[in-house]
DNA sequence: CAGTGGTCTAGACCACAAG
DNA sequence: TTGTGGTCTAGACCACTGG
């Protein structure tokens, strides 16, 4: 191949900014003088920087050109699998166990984070996700059925919520919150731990065109590793 | 504006998709179809449904096309600051106290995962973070001298090795964990909160060209949330 | 084999912001 | 004002892989 890749102009970046070719803070050449360096076109060289940039080794801006970062913020990326993918990729048999389910008036704490009024019906959830029969995790689930057209008929003692609404409610965007806490009297029960062991815990709110679909804790025994590479 | 954005591809095949359109499973058409509808050149069709992709939303392969995702592994981006950073921009004045700072052997536990031989010896460093003069994050942190060139004159006490790291090594990769474990009896008295109190810990190994740079653990007390948004 | 995505080019226009 | 990145185009060749 003759033509220069924009993987090998990343790397080549990368590498002169690891051996303090260009050091923090410095301003490295531009677009046009990189691609005249490595002969290719300036869309080459765009796409090679514009990664760097995505991942926070440098920084961009208009007239006043690339920069290597300072205090680079490293941007980790989380997979957020299914539970069931989560607990089949460890090699173990997935099943889980509806608690309950049934329509309530929501807590204030949910009804404010879902932007509803208070004390709504609103359908809530207990599930407890199996790992070879073991417990692998509790999920305590609150769903606007107004935002989850269908869900009436969902065989949710079969496919679990969570499954059924990813494959059934797009969603447009959710914050995800990750917390430590003491296992409560219930979660302790569920998860067969003492009460008050440290808890491994999600929080997720999940929105579809402007709407709130559902808000989710789910809670994690000791031991639950979460990992990823940056 | 009569030219077409990849931005306005994106958000248009978004909407098909939350619109059910094209539902989770469907081909949906190829670049060049899609390219002919919109009225634009190939490649912005190909920036678009790049990005789509690189959400999960889509799943791309060369001659078999390019499909709506039948399970989306929700791509999680977590910001990764420095703590000062994380401090000052919750509005609080930062400091830190380093409480303990020596060569000694590195525990089995360290040398393994940095694939060191054991027993050599590290520089550990053992750092409070103070936020408005309260405990905010205790740190335990080994370095590898080899591989951190420079940090025999970093100031360390006015400085962070967390800081001074970012500056002047720069990493090309790492795991991070997250977890939720006890306090053990130095972390609570550092932190200033009770043994066995439920503490959300990150732990990062960090690679320089082959070379394990530093492990950290980093404890933050009860009531530390961790926010992102996808 | 042939259709699809992956990438590169050469050129162009534009938006932004530093000076 | 003007240099820099941001984006789009039209065309091309290629890599991969399904059929």
């Amino acid at each position: 191949m003759r033509q220069v890749s924009y993987q090998k102009i990343r790397d080549e970046v990368l590498a002169r900014i690891h051996a303090h070719v260009w050091q923090a803070g410095d301003l490295i050449p531009s677009e046009a003088d990189l691609a005249a360096e490595f002969g290719c076109a300036r869309a080459t060289v765009n796409r090679a920087l514009r990664e760097l940039a995505e991942t926070g080794l440098i920084e961009r801006r208009r007239k006043a050109g690339t920069r290597v970062s300072k205090n680079p913020v490293r941007k980790a990326t989380l997979d957020i699998p299914l539970v069931r993918r989560e607990v089949e990729g460890r090699g173990q048999r997935y099943r889980h166990r509806l608690l309950l389910k049934g329509d309530q008036p929501a807590p204030d704490h949910v009804s404010a984070r879902m932007s509803l009024p208070a004390r709504q019906d609103l359908l809530h959830l207990k599930t407890l996700h199996l790992a070879d029969d073991l417990p692998y995790m509790f999920e305590d689930r609150w769903i606007n059925r107004a935002a989850a057209a269908g869900i009436e008929n969902a065989p949710l003692e079969a496919l679990s919520a969570n499954e059924w609404l990813v494959q059934n409610i797009p969603i447009s965007g959710g914050d995800i919150t990750f917390l430590a806490a003491p296992a409560s009297a219930e979660e302790a029960g569920a998860l067969n731990i003492e009460t008050g062991a440290a808890l491994f815990v999600i929080e997720r709110i999940t929105w579809r065109m402007g709407a709130a679909v559902t808000v989710t804790r789910l809670c994690y025994p000791p031991g639950y590793r979460m990992t990823t590479r940056i």
